[in-house]
DNA sequence: TATGAATGAGGCTTCATTCAT
DNA sequence: GATGAATGAAGCCTCATTCAT
């Protein structure tokens, strides 16, 4: 991911990276926050004890609370993409896809925090939600029709495309919440979930293939 | 549904039914509270103001704000289980789980506080929420496995059932606050998004029947 | 004065009793704390610490800061005006204006809070200060019809009431900064400038008589 | 007035003129803002920003916020005296007064940020505002003591005299107050607020002439 | 001298809960 | 059981001032 790493030593910063540096440093304390208690508990003061700041930093980098909580998800959501993407090989677009899934749940255990930040989102961060989902579905959408236009997709017009994709993200919203919390921590999910979504995505949108073996 | 009718006139109520027609009456301003301004918003004062009792008085009834909280989705959850079960026909399984489908989208129409009270719960109610879903879950994989049992399903594990009722239930989740919402209240889902559902369904999950016309 | 003494000791009082007992102690508080201090300093938690009651309480009784801010001028006024107008005699209308002005500055010397909160109202507490400026200038413009009625006052119209009105206003305010503020409190202002305002007015305003003895 | 033009291109200038122009283009902020927002609303930011410097730039040139508002009223009110000297003519004293009072709404019409830095200063700049106060009142009963010299004033000691300048300070003030204002500025005083005056000077404090036909 | 990020005290307000009547 | 005023912790945000560059 791009995050920067701010554990590392402060050594010779010009004034430019130093500010950088303080709104990167309250931005991974917010993700750490929010990941672990919820945006409803992400407090501005906590938020900024975790960063090692004055409250009143915070209002040097950013307009209000709610800015910053906007910011979380598009921001994560875009991270998740490449990861995503970097993890798609070049098989089959049933394959694909089921890559896809499972890469989504490797993801979640890279950045635990980000299952909470995107489930919780849409109340919280309604703003930040919209624009983290139109990402996303845009980028599902034309994936799908790159498939059908391979002819691995038939008889699904635009439109029901668009409905797809939100029962995409909806499976995957419920089943991480159900499978994937634990205890301590974010976990891997059981392979029949995998081989339930692949029967279901295999057979009912794709022709054919990427339904023998799991990958 | 089983809503008290919490306009009638006070009669002559001994003093167990006038208690509980104060906890209805409190239990029906939450709804009404929740469902229209989310669960953050659902302070004691406003539910109370709403019930037209004094602040104190909920405390003779309720524990605490998140005591009744939580009790409200799995109360209303059991009305929409209700709902729908009087909805599905005798048709083939697949037929029936689109018949389930558009029911859902019938019931938050009927009570639209519902949808708010649902999509929130996780955050605001976890242990409500849970105790929804485990309900849910339940009801469904028995559904599934009846199904099976019928021929109507093959090549599904238990344990794939539910990962599946978890898929149905985030699509639903997701389809309802993309389709549902609007400005002034819950509307009907698109034709398409029912037909994106049904292809999916009778495709990915039942063998063929109930892919042809639209019920 | 109408001022409740809150100095005495709460007996037994039922609950509206209470209520406005509690409401009048945040209001002589507050009188009391921008009396000395100036309403810029007169924050919520300074004046509930002088009410001894709780900060939240506060907001049971006012809607907000402002709202009592807003009341403390006119209700003060009133009791003002009232005072004056019991030191008013039944001489010729020159000689109770002359007596007006003693008497306003008898006031502030017995509500030495009342100078403060009418002079810093119009930046403060702009609601307020226009109830205010309302009671006052309606009733003292009457008073100076009555006396062009009474033939006291002669050449002046209507419109030029209203202004020599707010000079009169404006004179005072002006004074009283200028002569009743000393280190330890308010004081009496000096007979000069009583016999100043004397000829003034009676010069200039009204025919004749007041001008001869002081009062 | 003596306002520098702040917008003319900085071109060559030493260190000394330098400094001088980045405080005079602060002090030239601060008036616009506190004319327009109040001293409340003048924050350190606010006034900065205007100037186009940043907000440590502030203290290198006053100690504190508070030493510069209170520089505000003195040096405007200086422009001011020597306005409305420029507007006396060489009639009779009272007619003088009648030019003085007239003058005297002309210049809040010149410089309209001159209203609310004035009338706000008691509160806001005390230091700045007696200074002020002690200026006008000053060079006001010098002019009244050399009427009184020319016969044109009778039966008034110096005492009083000090008197009368602060009631025509406040007449002034307050009139300002309740005839200038307006939705969109400053305008002009209505006639007959004049005429009010007129009678009320002429007639209480000068002897005969002035009181007939306007200026 | 100019900069502007950092500081932290302090302000207003909300709200779940308690408790005397 | 019903009432509703009282409580006080906690939240968000503003702002004058400092200080390292």
């Amino acid at each position: 991911m791009t995050q920067v790493d701010t554990t590392a030593k402060v050594t010779k910063l010009n004034r430019v990276e130093r500010n950088a540096w303080t709104k990167q440093k309250i931005f991974d304390a917010a993700t750490k926050v929010v990941g672990k208690y919820g945006y409803a508990e992400a407090s501005v003061a906590r938020i900024t004890e975790q960063a090692g700041v004055a409250q009143g930093t915070f209002y040097n980098h950013f307009e209000n609370r709610q800015e910053l909580l906007d910011q979380l998800l598009p921001k994560i959501g875009l991270d998740m993409v490449e990861f995503i993407r970097a993890r798609t090989g070049t098989a089959d677009a049933a394959r694909q896809e089921i890559e896809r899934f499972a890469a989504f749940f490797d993801f979640i255990r890279e950045v635990p925090e980000f299952l909470r930040i995107l489930n919780e989102a849409e109340f919280f961060a309604p703003t930040g939600y919209l624009k983290h989902l139109d990402n996303i579905s845009t980028a599902y959408v034309r994936i799908l029709r790159r498939a059908r236009l391979a002819g691995a997709i038939e008889d699904y017009s635009d439109e029901e495309f668009e409905a797809i994709v939100h029962m995409l993200m909806g499976s995957r919203g419920y089943l991480s919440r159900r499978y994937s919390y634990s205890a301590e921590g974010v976990t891997a999910v059981p392979e029949h979930v995998i081989s339930a979504y692949r029967k279901l995505m295999t057979r009912g949108l794709f022709n054919a293939p990427g339904d023998q073996d799991k990958p």
